[in-house]
DNA sequence: CTATTTTATTTCGAATTCGAAATAAAATCA
DNA sequence: TGATTTTATTTCGAATTCGAAATAAAATAG
């Protein structure tokens, strides 16, 4: 192998993926970071702006963006850590906990039909595949 | 197989390589989806902005931003087609030819060393795997 | 205990990105 | 042919994104 093309299938792959759940997400008046932000308070329950930061994968000075964004919809709230005032803890409101509730499982749904084009086995192949690939 | 992990791995993999390639095009003064524009014109040659367009996966307004940038920076050349005049097609300048000349081949070395995790069998399964959930 | 370094987050300005509307030329239709 | 539709591309304004600098609190060092 001395080429590239799995790059470009690797992210012409992500590109499908992501403008697919893009759309979805875009008629709830959401971005897909936005979303993804909701999508870790929502599974792992609240934490820091850096906790969240590196499950979303945005820069820092996005996700105050971002954060702001989700905050003046009524979704998250943010408050100041008592024992750690540098923090800022991120949590849903109830209406954030409400929208996802409303809307994860059939999230999951729409992209499971496209992952389930593999069987359990291979999935789990791919998984391990692009883990190797995508660590550091 | 219920859940999206899946996704969460691929999103993953594809930003920790395209945070690598931008981190090295950056040190050029380009941002990533002018460099995807510079590889397929440097690869397939001289196109319309609608084929640029299938090859890099952008939306055509940025597109029409992105090829603006490489043409002020003297890369590519933009003229309209005499048979058909809505199109309009780009090439390489000689500056562009030599920049991806001399750059082309150690970002594939670089990008080829993450790759080189995988054997060549494994590559190919990847390959086949991502193009199945890729699609549409 | 004060000074320095590290960690957490936001602000700022600039670059990039997008969708929708606009423009213009080619193709098709009646 | 003239009218309409389709195709190719750009412009516009707004949203998102980033990196670098700024701010502020905690941790560490001397």
């Amino acid at each position: 192998m001395n080429d590239l093309k799995t790059i470009t299938i690797l992210f012409r792959a992500t590109n499908t993926l992501s403008n697919d759940i893009q759309q979805q997400v875009n008629e709830l008046g959401l971005s897909l970071s936005s979303f993804m932000a909701l999508e870790a308070l929502y599974h792992k329950g609240a934490m820091s702006v850096a906790s969240l930061q590196s499950k979303v994968l945005i820069a820092n000075s996005s996700l105050s963006y971002v954060i702001d964004q989700l905050a003046q919809k009524g979704y998250i709230t943010i408050i100041s850590d008592t024992h750690d005032k540098r923090k800022r803890m991120c949590s849903l409101t109830a209406s954030g906990q409400e929208l996802m509730s409303d809307v994860y499982e059939k999230h999951v749904a729409r992209q499971r039909i496209r992952l389930n084009r593999l069987t359990d086995h291979e999935e789990l192949l791919l998984q391990h595949l692009l883990k190797k690939i995508g660590l550091d």
